[in-house]
DNA sequence: CTACACTACTTTATCGTTAAATAAGCGGTT
DNA sequence: AACCGCTTATTTAACGATAAAGTAGTGTAG
């Protein structure tokens, strides 16, 4: 069933049709009765929208790009509150939201044709690696799109915090308790997927701005107290569930010389150390410090310090921005959104002052 | 940038072009390399996704309709396992998931136009009231579509659980229990976003199956431990949040005949039922037991005995449904996975045998 | 030397819709 | 009878792509 037959069947044309389902203003109404009863009869449900998307050139469709499995989305705290704040302003704009599958390659990146394939009006990409062709795709269709998180490149419409800064506070934080031998447990430098010690060539050349920024944000602080960066080991995880979390501290825990405080890249991973901690016999936070970043762990025990980011704010600016983009208004500067640490139960001062040796 | 443009640019036809991209064996390796070359130079992308979508008539996308405001859902836990489990099928078979908006009229349904717009090949329906508006619209597209939880309609694949056989296995662990004296907390019978005691007649002509299965599965274990339906008395939240089951259970704990158990018809209410009874200086289990619906709240404290059930199978099925339909494959029998009933510590004997009066 | 399969590409027609321009009719005025 | 502004409906021409059928040209077998 289409316009055209509804159409016919009237003896009116196509376009009168057309016009009773989105002028319904431009025409009597006694026709417009007719059509609609007409269609209802033939059992036609009104303008095809693959047909309209065509003529209008635009699909009122957002769509999201990820860089993990879609699925992995749905697992993230973060992630998820972030889809309720996009959500919600895209919603509130009556457009859809598409979830874009990019089957993932070998190398670990997406297929990029995923962007290519993808029938909307513009993308919010999520949290990419630096050189993510599934990101250049989107950017080459030319349509509005906002990132989020990272990578921020120039002239990119951008939403993120300072990740940098709010690492270096956190970080501060431990180093003003009177912490001397830190660890980092951070989540993938690079999407190749490796599990390690990273040694500061990897820091420094990680893929990942986010990874790179908490990283620079600790050393910093690190560095400004006096202390070596030599001295702390980064363990780096593949991913950022607890179960690697708890992998992570299991090494950093045993190794000879033992830090007292363990930074985390995110709560989930903090989540994991300590569970690792516990199955050590250290108790949190007498033995061990531990802060993580994000602020999604409300249940831990004991409670995280952490990093307190607003995800909703995030999903909903970058909402908000893209829904400006589509409109052609202008776009406010590229914004960090603030971070707070929050200080809770995992850190204390150190049990005694890290032996010199 | 078309297709077109790129055949007239290199003196070939479109279809060539298209060829280059679709089925790369049926021209030459040269010919290829030079239109890609050229799609390059000229900035094109590949085919439009809708030009595409119209002439192939399909759209790879599947659609998912939601009864509440589209954010509501990532809120839900339930909701955000479900999708996750049909996003891990759904990025399986390289389909995009679309989340539809649907402007909430006045009424508190949905805006049916919502389903004729969506650019999509089938749906996915979750949860909704028996005659939304929104459900027949998008039924009437004739796509393939799987309902998910309620409503089961005949001749429409389904999936959900034994929600009746459920519920009146959580009432009667608190009848083993020893407790007489009940309440029931349910999230929406219908959605016109009542707020109170709900009687009997409202109870049979609930809008929303679920509902109406539950509290079915509580009366007939309570009727059938001898005691009258009558004495329970049934709340009806507008929605399935914890501060709906802290009001809720605030009215049901300071009625006169105060129950000492209290069913939930989810878990988000029942941890708004033990906010309420700490409020009131009821400690559970031992002055009120409390029963959950979904285990979905793993951090409660007490832990909750609940109904488990798995809303990630549930979405991995229904997409593995949908799938299938869309494959024009056979579709099993409509199935309802398995619940448990999972006993934890926010259950235990009343302290005293309920007083006759 | 015809027949036939095969490759590499083209032609034609169509998917369902809507923007923009155009026309026809209305009662009334000049 | 020409022209008004206004409403209502029509005509025309894309929007960007691909299915299906068709046409050369080439090699290969009988």
């Amino acid at each position: 069933m289409t316009l055209a037959r509804i159409a016919g069947e009237l003896g009116v044309s196509a376009m009168t049709v057309s016009n009773a389902y989105n002028r319904p203003d431009r025409l009597s109404g006694a026709l417009r009765e007719r059509i609609f009863e007409t269609a209802d009869r033939l059992g036609y449900n009104g303008p095809d929208p693959v047909g309209r998307s065509l003529r209008r050139q635009r699909t009122d469709v957002v769509g999201v790009l990820y860089s993990n499995p879609l699925s992995y989305a749905f697992d993230d705290p973060a992630a998820v509150s972030f889809l309720r704040g996009l959500s919600s302003v895209t919603e509130g704009a009556d457009l859809g939201l598409l979830l874009v599958p990019a089957a993932s390659g070998a190398s670990g990146g997406r297929d990029p044709r995923a962007a290519a394939q993808a029938a909307v009006d513009g993308f919010v990409v999520y949290s990419m690696s630096d050189e993510e062709p599934l990101l250049t795709a989107a950017l080459g269709r030319g349509l509005p799109t906002v990132v989020v998180d990272q990578p921020a490149r120039q002239g990119v419409p951008f939403v993120g915090v300072d990740d940098e800064g709010a690492a270096s506070e956190a970080a501060g934080h431990l180093l003003e308790l009177g912490h001397e031998g830190f660890g980092v447990v951070s989540f993938a430098l690079s999407p190749d997927g490796r599990e390690g010690i990273a040694d500061p060539g990897r820091q420094e050349g990680a893929a990942f701005q986010v990874s790179r920024s908490r990283l620079r944000g600790y050393r910093s602080a690190v560095e400004a107290a006096g202390l070596p960066w030599s001295g702390v080991s980064v363990f780096e995880c593949p991913g950022s569930a607890a179960t690697l979390g708890h992998r992570a501290a299991g090494a950093l825990l045993s190794s000879k010389r033992r830090p007292t405080a363990i930074l985390s890249t995110s709560d989930q991973l903090a989540l994991g150390v300590l569970a690792a901690a516990e199955e050590l016999g250290l108790s949190v936070p007498e033995d061990l410090s531990v802060v993580g970043f994000d602020d999604v762990s409300p249940g831990a025990v004991p409670p995280l310090t952490t990093v307190r980011q607003d995800h909703e704010e995030k999903g909903s600016l970058a909402g908000r921005m893209l829904v400006s983009l589509l409109r052609g208004e202008d776009v406010p500067e590229p914004r960090r959104l603030p971070t707070r640490l929050v200080v809770r139960g995992s850190t204390a001062p150190p049990r005694w002052p890290v032996p010199a040796s």
